[in-house]
DNA sequence: ACATAATGATACAGTAATAGTATCATTATG
DNA sequence: CATAATGATACTATTACTGTATCATTATGT
C-alpha cells in the first residue's frame, strides 16, 4: 500500500524541478527531458496542476509553466489531496451491519488518528523543503 | 485510499465473531450466515489465516475453525500485514535519479515516521478490544 | 464401510483504480 | 502564418482488489 500514487510523486518532482527555476517558464518538454517522465502522462498531470491552482500556465511558443506560489506555500498533502482525493484512510471497516458502535469503536478511532498524522506530517512537507 | 482493505476487514470480523464464540469450533458456513460475506471469498481467506497460524482448523463432519491463540494476542497490524502485504507507507517517492538524497530526504522521513505510526496504532488494537 | 459435512488447494474471472497513450483544438509568438 | 506551446477529452493497458468455481482430502457418525 502506497500513502503517495505515482501521480503525486511525479507531480512533486515536477515542481521541484520548477521551484528550482523560479521566474523562468518551464515548458512541458523541458520536464520530459529532465525528469524522464512519459510526456503525455506529464501534460495530464500539468493541465491538473494548473486547474487546481498551483501553476500558472502561459500558452503557445515560448510558453509552459510556472508555480502559481511560493514553493514553500505548496505541500505534499495538498499535491496528494489533488490526485489521489485527499487521504481519507479512516474508511471504517464496519460500516455494515455488524458494527453498531460506529462511535465507539477502536478500530476506527485509530484509523482517524493516523489519517490526522499522516495529514499532520505532510502537511509541513513543502516543495520548498524538498531542496536540491 | 484505504489503509484497510476488504479482505483485512472480513477477517477482523470473522475473528471477532469467533472470540465471542471461545471454546467452540465455527464453520464457514456458520460465519458466512451470520456475517454476510460470500462464501468461496471467506474460505479463501479463512484458509490463509490458518496457514499463518492465527487459527486452528478441523476438517471433516462437524469441523471449522477457532482461534489458535487468545484474541487480545491477534492484532490488526498482522492481519493487515498478512493480507496487504505489511504497511508499507514509505515507498519512496525519490527512488530515481533526481532524488540523489535519500538518507535525508524530508519526504522521505516523514513517510516513514507516517508508517511508524499507523504501525504502532494498528498493533494496539487486538481483536479483543473490539468489544460487542 | 460409507454418506456426509467440513476444510485444502488452486485456478479462474470480474471490477475498479492506477498508469499511460493519442488526438485534435486553441492560443500566443515571431 | 508557421510553429511551438497548452487545453480538452477520449481511449487503452496494467495491476491490485474482489469474488467464483472445482475438485481433492479428511474426519464424523451411523
Amino acid at each position: 500500500m502506497k500513502l503517495i500514487t505515482r501521480d503525486t510523486d511525479y507531480a512533486i518532482r515536477a515542481l521541484r524541478y520548477m521551484a528550482e527555476r523560479k521566474g523562468r517558464v518551464v515548458s512541458a518538454g523541458q520536464l520530459v527531458d529532465a525528469l524522464k517522465i512519459p510526456r503525455p502522462f506529464l501534460r495530464k498531470l500539468l493541465q491538473v496542476l494548473h486547474k487546481k491552482g498551483i501553476l500558472s500556465a502561459y500558452k503557445g511558443k515560448g510558453g509552459g509553466f510556472e508555480l502559481a506560489k511560493p514553493a514553500g506555500e505548496i505541500v505534499v498533502a495538498e499535491i496528494a489531496g489533488i490526485f489521489q482525493g485527499g487521504l481519507r484512510l479512516n474508511e471504517c471497516v464496519f460500516k455494515r451491519k455488524l458494527c453498531p458502535n460506529r462511535s465507539t469503536c477502536a478500530l476506527r478511532r485509530e484509523l482517524a488518528d493516523i489519517e490526522r498524522y499522516a495529514l499532520d506530517k505532510l502537511s509541513a512537507v513543502s516543495i520548498a523543503s524538498l531542496g536540491e
